[in-house]
DNA sequence: GAAAACATGTAACCGGTTACATGATTCT
DNA sequence: AGAATCATGTAACCGGTTACATGTTTTC
């Protein structure tokens, strides 16, 4: 149920409507959180009737009209106490991993692509990480600048600080991922030789 | 769906029954892949329905039974198909990140517990699979063991290696995931002094 | 005028979780 | 005799995915 916190974590900056919210979804903010549209538009329907957001019909052009949802106190309150509420951790269903304990299953040529698909896959990661990190070092990231507009100088450090903690982190895992495939790769050529 | 390719994994060493599957799930497989009885019984009946198991009831004590599932040949061809087959990656959704990005709104002890959360976690998981390591060396895991018994000689190797290799990286991700935390607490600290 | 983008939803399905329910066997 | 373990399910729910459906506005 991390949706409507990541919801709430966009709306703390200004009012938006669901395709705003789904357009950030499917660019920067999506490298971390995916959300369709369609669990987009509902969310926002169930936040609004229990509180943590009120929504509002503005015009949009000459007979359209958008609706435009903003955190209520209670919405800030409840993504303030998420953020302070320990995390329950899932247990571990791990296909990638699931796979490769049993690749001596596979000829060594799919056994061999299952580990090139793992490194494209968290290369792609990788860069869009980076991509973020170099946003946040050059101040070119939309909603961060403008969250920094709403927030108090003695702030803005930290405000930085923990996204860019939050995309090493990342960076460093996709990293690990690699080099973990690339392993991979030696062991096969190694098993086959 | 990898919950009936994690079963099948466990039906080509041996016929087992569902609550023999689930023991396994709750112990040492579960660390990589966990599944509640409450799905495991289920799954098995469709598998059988699709013909990837067979099903039989065995006595069990005086008026007891128990059904035990055996992999047909096409239960193995599904299996190694999916082997073969390049994994699908789901998008991102990562709580423990999402959170850490917005840690500027907990206070400093929440975060900390935040941090000391992920690192425990992560250091649960571990020990665990630093054991499933021991085991693999000591030849003291009983799956293991069983599977080596049907598995032609010149394959040992590979078949070890391949589960080697895994937890190697499981316990990679572990070590990346309790660092950052720890430099989480660092930053933390940095930034309320 | 056509295409792209904006805007908002519903419905069916799927994998997984939690709670509930029941009974037999084995061990102490 | 009682507890732990073995054994097998159902039902309600939940978050998420995919497909379907519709209409407006802006841009080229």
């Amino acid at each position: 149920m991390s949706l409507r916190h990541a919801l709430l974590s966009l709306l703390t900056v200004e009012p938006m409507t669901g395709y705003d919210l789904y357009k950030v979804f499917e660019s920067s903010v999506g490298h971390v959180w995916h959300a369709p549209d369609s669990q987009i538009y509902p969310e926002l329907k169930r936040m609004e009737s229990e509180g943590l957001v009120t929504g509002e019909d503005i015009p949009w052009g000459q007979r359209g009209k958008k609706r435009q949802y903003t955190i209520t106190e209670e919405g800030v309150a409840h993504f303030r106490g998420w953020i302070s509420t320990p995390l329950e951790y899932a247990r571990t269903r791990d296909p990638a991993h699931l796979k490769a304990a049993y690749l001596e299953w596979a000829d060594p040529e799919a056994a061999r692509e299952q580990m090139r698909g793992h490194i494209a896959h968290h290369q792609a990661l990788l860069r869009q990480w980076q991509e973020r990190i170099y946003e946040l070092e050059h101040d070119t990231n939309p909603m961060l600048t403008k969250r920094l507009k709403i927030t108090p100088p003695e702030k803005h450090e930290a405000t930085i600080a923990y996204k860019h903690f939050t995309y090493e982190g990342l960076i460093a895992r996709a990293e690990a991922e690699i080099r973990w495939a690339t392993r991979g790769l030696e062991l096969i050529d190694r098993l086959n030789s």
